[in-house]
DNA sequence: TTGTAAGCGTTATCAC
DNA sequence: GTGATAACGCTTACAA
């Protein structure tokens, strides 16, 4: 019994010596297989390519019963493209987490390209991640966390295209997609202030979150702007306990109920709501109002109709797909931010005056 | 001004070079900025290589100062490992889908490993994603979503390792993680017919999904074990506008209420007890019990209290994620179910009697 | 249209 | 400990 392949083989024979040698199937067995030469079978797989009919299904056949896969190692090797995007998301982004990763998904693999999942621990944990980024050759990165403008200066370098989502660098221009945090937050201050509130507390997000600094600056700017007293400020975490702990804060601090209660997200809100109805008996709206920000599947659910703002997430999301795709077909161009508002959600755990 | 790079090039001059010609640094640079050869190189970046220090010293500099960072792919096509985990998730798993991701992004990065994403549009959708994951040359795959026997076997014959996740194959033996359904099923009937429950009435998940077939499988089977009468199912997809409709379909159905709406999953739990306070005024567990299945979060919110089954999300993606590592590793060894009990989550939405 | 051959950037093997 | 040199599996001129 010899090992050494007949001068013809077919494609049971190629199929044999794979197995008895324990690889991976190559193009070259492919060819091989099929009689042709191993670029010949590199042409089938690439759409486009001249070949012609009777090669190509040669080829076809041959790759079909021997299974074979191109390598996309050794293709990117060649090609300088990986395929691949980087999406880094820091825990926090939780809340929309699922729609935004699946849609991302299907709007990358329709181009082609996969995700490369990276979940950071903290909002400023990506420097540790950003090597790891490099190594895999990614074509583009959709980074929803915060970046410092070395690490932005870093990816510049590199001529790794990246769009940031719901975050934007103190200096320097980067690709974007945003929601206006501020904006939203003076106009449902105003909406707020159009219904006779007068005494505003307010459940803050995390001093990581950029998002979280940006609604409180909101509020406190258009809140001064109407001439009302500053908010009573409490610190949360986004998360579904802040927001009764962050309510007694605020009554304990005021000695009394505010007005409203404006919450950094609908997590909180959710939180504030349950504790000011379930365990401190309160009215809302009738004694207090809560509100959020986010626009959460649950803010809707019927037991809530969270008074909130919502943020287009898939708007948001397909437009940092597409560009980001666009930014890696046709590199160049100057960078971009893409604003998107956020709308009110009247709801119903807030009296809401008239818009302006 | 010649572009000739001098014999003993300085580290600045093979930037400048790399900078003109547009290129990415190779290890060549970095050997011939260092003074080294090649292969010196790669061995300072393998780690438990024999490098002297001195060496090291110079290479580490010199790569430091060019950014260099070694090419995934390359190295992947030499040493056939990629580092790469599919992780295959079919959408229903919405549910639990940030926890999962993050808790398996950080396992496997702990071991070197990146995860690259699939999302399913639906539970059997793999298909057209396989030939995918093959061209990625993962090291394994995770896989929430259903599996056919010959998709199965190619996994086998491309000895690429996989886990399933809260399914299994209908024959054949795989690895998985799973939690028994069945048994938590019959265990939250046993408890509701303790407490008296004769009527029995069920949501049902989608019909594709495996999960759902099998809650269904346990609550019918232990109503016949007591002698109850078969409940009425109707069918949902697993979302909140689901337990709604349900609830109203069985109504209609049995023209008048069950004693117990058993939900194939919580948030339609969670939505068929908002319809029947919010809506249709009752009082739930006074006139009616509502149950659920997963222990999602917003089951344990004040607002919902919900009885439910909690399944150990935690515990299965450590589990899943030790047991591809493992495989990957240690090739070989015969399959292994791990198989997870699911524990009844009292609540409020319903009345229990003693457990077994 | 097809085949030949030169890389892509690593790691691995082997002398030295 | 170090440096040649041969893979790895593919794409892509270029020649036929």
């Amino acid at each position: 019994m010899t090992h050494t392949p007949p001068p013809n083989p077919s494609i049971a024979d190629v199929k044999q010596l794979i197995h008895s040698e324990a690889r991976r199937v190559t193009s070259y067995d492919v060819a091989s297989a099929a009689g042709v030469s191993q670029s010949a079978v590199s042409r089938c797989f690439k759409p486009g390519a001249s070949v012609s009919k009777a090669t190509y299904a040669r080829v076809m056949q041959a790759a079909t019963e021997l299974d074979y896969t191109p390598n996309a190692a050794a293709r990117s090797l060649i090609t300088r493209r990986s395929n691949l995007i980087a999406v880094v998301l820091s825990d926090i982004v939780t809340l929309h987490y699922p729609q935004i990763l699946s849609e991302l998904s299907r709007q990358f693999g329709q181009q082609g390209m996969r995700v490369l999942l990276f979940s950071l621990a903290r909002e400023g944990d990506i420097g540790a991640t950003l090597a790891d980024i490099w190594q895999h050759q990614v074509d583009g990165a959709l980074l929803a966390a915060t970046l410092s403008a070395p690490q932005a200066a870093e990816f510049e370098r590199r001529r790794i295209p990246f769009v940031l989502f719901n975050r934007t660098l103190r200096e320097g221009a980067v690709n974007a997609v945003v929601c206006d945090q501020v904006q939203g937050a003076r106009l449902l201050v105003s909406r707020l202030a159009a219904a006779g509130h007068k005494r505003f507390a307010m459940i803050d997000g995390p001093h990581d979150s950029a998002v979280a600094q940006e609604r409180k600056r909101g509020v406190a700017a258009r809140l001064a702007e109407l001439g009302l007293a500053a908010p009573l400020i409490v610190s949360g975490d986004y998360d579904y306990a802040s927001g009764g702990r962050g309510l007694r804060e605020i009554i304990a601090g005021l000695g009394g109920l505010p007005d409203a209660v404006m919450c950094g997200n609908d997590l909180m809100a959710i939180g504030c709501l349950d504790t000011a109805r379930h365990e401190l008996g309160l009215d809302v709206p009738g004694q207090l109002s809560v509100t959020g920000f986010d626009g959460m599947a649950p803010a809707g659910w019927l037991s809530y109709k969270l008074t909130t703002l919502r943020q287009p997430v898939q708007s948001m999301t397909l437009a940092a797909s597409a560009m980001l795709t666009g930014l890696i077909c046709s590199s160049g161009g100057c960078p971009e931010r893409r604003v998107f508002s956020a709308a009110v959600v009247e709801g119903a755990t807030a009296r809401l005056g008239p818009g302006a």
